[in-house]
DNA sequence: TATTGTTATACTCTATAACTATA
DNA sequence: TATAGTTATAGAGTATAACAATA
């Protein structure tokens, strides 16, 4: 079946990408399916982990979303104890987000399922390779 | 409002890799509006375009679509007159893409728009690089 | 008047199951 | 009975506009 491999379409970044991303977005998914997390909820959580204290407005931002979607994720991860919303009292329009102890946890398990599906997902990679990658990658995706 | 750039997800490769793929899609599809085609129709024009000759389930299965979809994607470009379907004779159920003179001459002018959104997106890599990088994906995106 | 978050809506994408015609 | 393609449908994901509270 596979003969359609040697074509010029094979070759193309962007197709190697949306399929290495393809492959990479569904083993993440289904390693977090026990955690009722997925990617996107997932990369909410560890943000509101950290010592930034993003507000909503900085989520979408900083993960290309627009605002209405973080509500919905943010109200997901609420309504699991995962986070809160405490509005800052500098400027009370804004909702910062951040992780209650049990979110912190979650964010724990969730990290090392991920990193599980990472290894699957590039296992034809050395370790060596796999930095070069990320290197290569960060690149790209942070270059604005 | 970078500040969040610091967190541990800034690193992680499966993050990166949805995030460069973001761009390199959105980039895609931004210049293939003028030639009515997406990056999804643009991959079953080029295979269709190949010697290859391939049938709806190989389409499928190569670009890892649900048939329903290719159905839909095949729809789309035989009714801007780019692509016929010729059932095979040898099995009178499998039906055959082939592109027609029109589609061959758009898919050159789709490659073309698609090679200049490329420079855009991988702009910040060296041509060294960037050849780095398309291995390191075959080897991640095609490895099964 | 502008901004943050929210709601509502619609449009695309994706996944599933049932149907047809062929084998 | 099984397979290729098709249709229908529902669920995600995504984008847009309008609204409330605050600045």
């Amino acid at each position: 079946m596979e003969r359609l491999l040697d074509g010029s379409l094979s070759e193309a970044p962007s197709f190697l990408l949306a399929r290495a991303n393809a492959r990479s977005l569904a083993q993440g998914n289904a390693a977090l399916v026990p955690l009722k997390l997925k990617v996107r909820s997932y990369a909410v959580l560890a943000l509101a982990c950290g010592p930034e204290r993003p507000s909503q407005k900085e989520l979408a931002q900083f993960l290309r979303l627009d605002p209405s979607q973080v509500v919905a994720l943010v109200d997901d991860l609420e309504a699991q104890g995962l986070v809160e919303r405490t509005t800052d009292q500098a400027d009370r329009r804004t909702k910062v987000v951040v992780a209650t102890d049990i979110g912190r946890e979650r964010e724990r398990e969730a990290r090392a399922a991920l990193d599980e599906a990472d290894t699957i997902v590039f296992r034809s990679l050395t370790a060596a390779e796999r930095a070069a990658l990320a290197a290569l990658l960060r690149s790209v995706a942070l270059d604005d």
